[in-house]
DNA sequence: TTTATTTTTTAGGCTAACCTAAAAAAATTA
DNA sequence: TAATTTTTTTAGGTTAGCCTAAAAAATAAA
């Protein structure tokens, strides 16, 4: 087994959100502009990352995440998750407070106690933002999720995700009633500046391009 | 608020369980032998912690924690007592089996989390070794407790708790039989080399004189 | 009370993860 | 294609926490 370091684990994560499906080479700018850092100490980190053999590293060319590495980074994310869900359904957190504490948990190694909160937490598929959690193979399935800007008018879907995680965001979703497991329905597109009114329960609602862009719905 | 590293935690707690009254100052061997570190390193730390206030350092004359020192390492040993609590009695994990899992978890820093795991564990008093959980006021009551190798023939007492903590020791307790909330009652006191004759259900044993000091019982 | 031993501290070095400033490579624009 | 801009890397330095070896202080023994 490889172990890896508190901060390792960060970049490896940082690379995988970067590039889920490794579609393309993530550069040394996009990870220093994620992790808060700077490029020269990215560069650093690169190369032990790639001494270790959890990244593809080419010196100007980006990197891509190794089978280890990401299977690494898939660990890390279903700690993050489950302790996510075991924050709101046992400890009553709301869906909006979560994140930073989850990102302190998630570093904590123990095969035997996180399988055992899966167990405990009854195998949630998903996280309180609805995004899915790997299983202990390390198996991700990723929902095909559209966001509301994307729906067509009168389709309707169920609210299975957001793409933007801020507790502003979180918070305006809470207020507005748009969350997790709601049916809404596309009532209107307005062309000129991408708004969409919908339907919520028994009320009709406007919601920005922005917002439409970061709801994330199941069809 | 003082933030404490992982690492300034791990001694604060040190100095702590080295002298819980404070009876007397703490060396720097101690401390060293504690946390398997060498003497240089312990001299680096003290002088840290010193300067932020943490403990009173005297050259050559060993440290005692200030109240602020004393505080914060209480409100670890809170975190430490509490996680082990939500190990065994949520996640079915063993008394013996928490200890280092616990090492890590009381470093998460919240305070909120901390507070709302009290609550969700229903505000327990003792930890799965029987050792009592600081209350989120940082006050810590200590039972008096008495091991079974200073009890009288004939008297009875309830096991509250143990003073090692190795998973051997609390195996063979385990399988003994010997664990927290059993009643059990001298029956004899071997004097030549300090082993003891208990009465535990309605089986007869013995233990050595090792065994009887660390078993620690409420009168 | 001098000598020997033990304990503690200082001095100087190491590594991980960060930094700034400068150099080199790649990408873009003219 | 040449010149400019952007991105990335290298070079050299910092801090936290650790180390070994040597010096200094405290304690114990002769």
């Amino acid at each position: 087994m490889i172990t890896t370091s508190f901060t390792e684990e960060n970049y490896l994560k940082a690379i995988f959100h970067l590039s889920p499906q490794e579609a393309e080479a993530v550069s040394t700018n996009a990870i220093a502009e994620a992790l808060q850092t700077k490029a020269a100490s990215v560069t650093d980190m690169l190369k032990k990352l790639a001494d270790k053999n959890l990244i593809n590293y080419v010196k100007y060319q980006g990197v891509t995440l190794t089978h280890n590495g990401r299977q690494a980074a898939i660990g890390i994310i279903r700690k993050h998750r489950l302790w996510e869900v075991f924050l709101v359904d046992k400890l009553n957190f709301k869906w909006d407070e979560v994140h930073e504490l989850a990102e302190d948990l998630e570093h904590i190694n123990s095969a035997k106690l996180i399988d055992s909160l899966e167990a405990f937490l009854g195998f949630p598929k998903v996280d309180p933002h609805g995004d899915p959690i790997p299983d202990k193979n390390g198996v991700l399935k990723e929902p095909i999720l559209v966001p509301v800007s994307k729906m067509n008018i009168n389709q309707t879907g169920i609210i299975s995700g957001v793409k933007e995680h801020s507790t502003l965001f979180l918070n305006y979703l809470e207020k507005t009633g748009l969350v997790l497991g709601k049916r809404v329905k596309v009532q209107d597109l307005i062309e000129f500046d991408g708004s969409v009114i919908i339907a919520l329960d028994k009320q009709v609602l406007t919601i920005s391009r922005d917002v439409a862009k970061n709801i994330l719905i199941a069809v």
